[in-house]
DNA sequence: CTTGTGTCCTGTAGGC
DNA sequence: TGCCTACAGGACACAA
């Protein structure tokens, strides 16, 4: 699933390639992955843009159009934004836009819950709430020990759970976080509040590096994840934990083991994570 | 405010 | 081979 690696190596796939491009119609082949504002509108106000921008924030992408609107993509699952040289669609496009040069910008959605946004520079809907409401990123230098210290010590819900919230941790999804709780050598279930201070400090240390190392190898390819040109990341061939369950640990040959909470799955290894 | 649970959505995997 | 069910999970609504 698309995190903050993923999104990070579509924008900057998406930077060089289409910035600067006009976008001369749009069509939306699946009506409820607009979330905001109707279709007519959406459609109203990308015609005849130029895209002068590709944003990440957390999980979700922007373009900044030239008319001071932006499109706001959520890949949520299974999305994925494709750019193509010609106009061919696949079973799964929900939405393109047609460029000048007749490339296509497609978001392609196989499980149709990722999410398209139009909205003016500065306005705030309530549909996209989770935009602004983003606390900040482990690859920012604010994520520091006394940022997460402070938003997780008198919390008593699983570290994992907490993780995934992105008011604390801005593009952490279920992939990164298992690796840096792996990394961190500390269990998912683990409750908050119990972490000592320097397991608040490994966490930290843990999250920065998994999260690196995933935009450094252009994201972790587990069935939906590709890139704007069709190709998978790397990073699916580095995971210490993550789709690893009954299989050996590379650091200490135990199993590892799946727990189920908050209607997901978290894995780590029993005697590496304590 | 906090925590936990159910829901959306659909392709895929596993059982028989 | 084919049918059926369970499962995957990010964000959010909602209940307690």
């Amino acid at each position: 699933m698309p995190e903050l690696p993923e999104v990070e190596t579509i924008k900057k796939e998406l930077s060089s390639r289409i910035i600067g491009s006009q976008i001369v119609s749009v069509k939306v082949l699946r009506k409820d992955v607009i979330a905001y504002p109707d279709i007519r509108k959406f459609v109203k106000f990308i015609k005849s843009t130029k895209i002068i921008g590709v944003i990440r924030q957390g999980k979700y992408l922007l373009f900044r159009l030239n008319n001071h609107y932006l499109i706001v993509f959520h890949l949520r699952l299974s999305g994925s934004i494709i750019v193509s040289p010609n106009r061919a669609r696949s079973k799964y496009s929900r939405t393109i836009f047609y460029l000048r040069d007749g490339r296509t910008i497609q978001f392609i959605e196989p499980r149709a819950l990722g999410r398209v946004y139009l909205i003016k520079e500065g306005e705030k809907p309530q549909q996209l709430k989770g935009l602004f409401n983003l606390g900040f990123e482990p690859i920012s230098e604010y994520f520091n020990f006394n940022y997460l210290s402070k938003n997780i010590k008198r919390r008593k819900a699983r570290i994992k759970s907490l993780l995934l919230d992105q008011s604390i941790a801005a593009g952490v999804g279920n992939i990164y976080s298992d690796e840096a709780l792996f990394t961190a050598g500390i269990r998912p279930t683990r409750r908050a509040s119990s972490l000592s201070q320097d397991e608040i400090s490994r966490l930290v240390r843990a999250l920065k590096k998994v999260i690196r190392a995933g935009i450094k190898n252009l994201g972790t390819s587990v069935r939906d994840y590709y890139r704007t040109d069709g190709r998978t990341g790397n990073f699916q061939n580095l995971l210490s934990v993550y789709g690893r369950e009954d299989e050996k640990c590379y650091r200490c040959n135990k199993k590892i083991k799946i727990v189920k909470f908050g209607n997901r799955g978290s894995r780590y290894c029993p005697k590496c994570q304590k």
